[in-house]
DNA sequence: TGTATATCACTTGTATACAAGTTGTTCTGT
DNA sequence: ACAGAACAACTTGTATACAAGTGATATACA
């Protein structure tokens, strides 16, 4: 998917910057300057400036002209955008390119989920939840949509950090969904994993929005 | 939908190549290079390249390295791809969102397609498909989707320029297409209407497809 | 004639100088 | 103490100079 020219400054600016919002290690809201970027990075004002263009395309960042420039904030708008982005497509993606998923591949998914499915704790369970859906998504064979994904995912990964760590009522749950999937899929019974992918996303959305809520007990999340 | 800053020279760059690709008056895999682009606009090298670097994200300029720029090409799989994200987003919006559509505006929508359904001929009827369906998906409140969707439009209409005059069965048979997913709208039947639209656009795609095969013999559209 | 090499015209990548807008502060006058 | 203007320190926007890679062409040589 990432494309293999990570020589040109501009790609290593473009590489830091996004991995630092999207760690929220550039908070939300919070405000920058290409002075401070530049500095942080030891390249002159041409390549960063550009890598800032591509991320306020992206949504990561908002420049105000002569003003400076801050990251992008979440809303609960957001949250309901991303989530309506992630029921759209990926209960399609299975719906209609699930016999492309690598079974082998799946097969191990739900192993390693059904093992955990009363586990009180799970290192490493984002990652875990990231690379299964990744997993699914990545034999969509359409550009467009790998792009919106892409940039969805994004979102997902810094809602995550930002929201802190989850409730263990959550892992088991999210577990036992991402068996209930993958089993789906074992069986190529897409209509079936597609239902399932529709009502764990549901839950996901719901827990998301309840975590992140009593985390910043709505200051500037509105 | 367009941000009101015309008034930095990256911005009218923007616009200007945008709005030249878009009308194939820089055509699909021709060759360009900032310094043709800079002296047609008569701006220096920076909001040139700003503006070189959004286009190439949306796609619709591919950037070689010290070598040139070249404007994106268009293959049949970019043809199904535009198609099947049109497929997913405009049914699921009238399903969904069809409710906040402006049925004063439908309506109007409708008389005309009903008036037409019988034309030999009808100018301005690209105009009229793209307000049609730009009415339909602009009640869409998801930044992420509209943002594809706008990706998207920019193709269908770099197609259809590319493809050149229809033909007058396409007109006739879209119109009444049109004018079935209207009624429906007005009958508030989303179900109808949304089911209605997944068969205009297969009919769609299936007449672009044919459309630009016979218009390129094969040439440079594999 | 064929082949390797040097060169040159062209491309984009990067650094930097300068222009111009915005905001907060400071100073002045009442 | 307060109001208002001048100013200073910041911001991004733009222009331009220079670096460096690429490919075609010409040239030297066998």
């Amino acid at each position: 998917m990432s494309t293999a020219k990570p020589s040109s400054m501009q790609s290593q600016a473009y590489e830091f910057i996004k991995r630092k919002i999207t760690m929220c290690e550039y908070a939300p809201n919070e405000l920058l300057s290409e002075a401070v970027l530049q500095s942080e990075l030891g390249f002159s004002r041409t390549p960063v400036r550009e890598a800032i263009g591509r991320l306020e395309q992206e949504g990561l960042l908002k420049v105000f002209p002569k003003r400076g420039i801050v990251v992008s904030g979440f809303t609960i708008s957001d949250i309901s955008m991303i989530f309506e982005v992630r029921r759209l497509v990926e209960p399609y993606t299975l719906r209609n390119y699930g016999n492309r998923l690598d079974m082998d591949k799946i097969a191990e998914f739900s192993k390693i989920f059904h093992e955990h499915v009363n586990a009180e704790e799970y290192t490493g369970f984002y990652e875990l939840d990231d690379q299964f859906h990744s997993t699914l998504v990545s034999v969509l064979p359409n550009e467009y949509l790998c792009d919106l994904y892409s940039r969805i995912q994004t979102q997902i990964i810094r809602l995550r950090v930002m929201s802190g760590q989850m409730i263990e009522s959550r892992l088991q749950r999210t577990m036992a969904e991402h068996a209930d999937i993958a089993d789906a899929c074992l069986e190529h019974n897409w209509e079936r994993a597609s239902r399932a992918m529709v009502q764990h996303l549901q839950f996901s959305e719901e827990s998301s929005l309840a975590t992140l809520l009593k985390g910043y007990q709505n200051a500037s999340i509105i």
